[in-house]
DNA sequence: TTTATGCTATTGTCTATGACATATTTGTTT
DNA sequence: AAACAAATATGTCATAGACAATAGCATAAA
């Protein structure tokens, strides 16, 4: 039983904690390790696994790997110069956030600027004035989802310190936040009621902010539930609201079955008539779309696919 | 590897679906199998565990039980009626929250009220009306902070559903974000950076907001860094943004050694000069004060102790 | 009466290895 | 080139034992 601690002085990790900071499950930890030799973790003096950090960051470039669509038994054995290298071509292929489309690119430099030489108070004020500029739609979609890509991939590298993500997430959710707030909702013919929420395993609120700020542009009627509500209590929300969507978040580090099993027993779950949108960057929903679900690939998509359900009979 | 499969048709739930809906571990919920005779799952033809909806149901109720304080040698074994037989008293035990104290608590009434009938809409106004009626500080001290603990009660006696709880919280993040933002920041005499966090197993950012509103109002110059910030992290923060405070939230739920040796270890890692204040409602704070750290026993100390920060010299 | 200390039972998590269903790749045949 | 079959790869589940961390309780000291 370690809590908290798992982490000692000398940065030896347990196995409970490098499953959380690298979202690779215990049993799975294992499993490499008996198969592909890595990770080759210590002992501590009760027998137990100890990962080192030179091991965790290595598990940390292998997940994004396996994020991209290589495959365990390609990577997990090669050493942390073959995997950077493997990143590089990653990198010089069809990553490319888009720069130099209306001067967004550079927008999306200058705030990777601030977070960097951690001046927050300029990164807020950098964001507002580039919502007030480029309005809400394009601040999502242009600036802000590449931003967050940008912010997540420097994470899984290492390249930014845990901190500076926090105080990015904080600091783009306030502005967020006070754009949807200010946003006047116009009255459309027939308004959707999305509920937005996560499953339990997902701790990431700005996917679901920025889908909600693009619905509500839409003229739909949000009712946020904030992240992780178990599968049940979605379905009893949805009795008590009646909503006509469920709108859910998957960021990339989610595990795949996980993803396709919630869908399948929430679709069994709730009524006919209520549709189920999955968006985010978990692969798995492009690569093996569930039945009954609606898979928004991008948040451009919210705009035609609540057109698509206002066309819809009732 | 179960993917769809595992929950058939006659709501039967793999172990995996068991923990995603439960939030009980499969570990746990194995060793429980051994220790109490439940669950009973039956099992597949795989000879996997396939526990039937009424276990599940069982297990939930056992969930909040265990929230609630109890252990799970007491609950597990016992039948469902039983189990809400202890439920039941938990229901008729005190629940006096300080009524008709200036009016605030027909307030609270009122937005608990709202909550039960499912009227978010009509609970943002209501708050939104408390805010500009009161004032953000008393909003804040009178009525946010009792409505918290009235909402966290309600929940532990399973008065109010999971999902009416995540509503809760989103409407009044939302509210309260809204109010610190329209604080015009007073330039005082002295403006002590205050960087705000909790630790790694704290899940609740609602006192870390409402602290934050108070500081705002107090002319501190906030950091905000969500929740969930490792040790060594809010040392690599404090070092790079140099606040005269480190402002640290811990629930109930906190475990008590935990708390004490977070906070001791950080002192260590801090330099002297930064303040650490810890507050919120872990009753170990009080019982046993850390050496070293400023407790916050209520929310309306936070004004006195701004003022004694400014008193002392630099 | 309250506070500290030690003992005991409780409880969650870790260990080890084997098994196997499903996903993906490879090879063969239309 | 497309379709199908065989082989490999991969994650998850199973079993049972061990033990550190926690909580509960009794006893001793202030």
């Amino acid at each position: 039983m370690d809590l908290s601690v798992g982490e000692s002085k000398h940065l030896q990790f347990s196995i409970a904690a490098v499953e959380r900071d690298t979202g690779i499950g215990k049993d799975t930890l294992r499993v490499w390790e008996r198969r592909y030799g890595f990770p080759q973790p210590g002992r501590d003096s009760f027998g137990e696994r100890s990962y080192p950090l030179a091991q965790v960051e290595k598990l940390r470039i292998i997940k994004r790997l396996l994020d991209a669509g290589h495959r365990p038994g390609q990577v997990v054995a090669l050493s942390v110069e073959q995997l950077q290298s493997i990143t590089e071509s990653l990198l010089a292929g069809p990553v490319d956030f888009s720069r130099g489309k209306g001067g967004v690119g550079q927008l999306l430099d200058q705030a990777m600027g601030l977070l960097r030489t951690h001046e927050i108070d300029g990164l807020r004020s950098h964001l507002h004035q580039a919502v007030a500029s480029l309005g809400v739609n394009r601040f999502v979609v242009e600036l802000l989802a590449p931003l967050n890509a940008m912010v997540g991939d420097a994470w899984m590298r290492a390249e930014i310190q845990v901190f500076e993500e926090h105080l990015y997430t904080e600091c783009a959710t306030v502005v967020l936040r006070q754009a949807i707030h200010q946003l006047n909702s116009h009255t459309f013919h027939r308004q959707p009621r999305v509920l937005l929420t996560t499953f339990p395993q997902e701790e990431h609120a700005m996917g679901l902010l920025m889908a909600e700020s693009l619905l509500t542009m839409q003229g739909c009627h949000c009712l946020p539930m904030g992240v992780k509500t178990p599968l049940s209590d979605i379905a009893k929300a949805v009795l008590a609201h009646q909503p006509d969507i469920v709108a859910l978040s998957f960021s990339v580090t989610q595990n795949p079955n996980h993803v396709l099993d919630g869908l399948a027993e929430l679709r069994r779950l709730l009524p006919a008539q209520v549709e189920i949108w999955a968006g985010g960057r978990a692969p798995v929903l492009q690569r093996r779309p569930p039945a009954g679900v609606t898979v928004i690939a991008d948040l451009a998509q919210i705009e035609t696919q609540v057109q698509r359900w206002r066309k819809r009979g009732p």
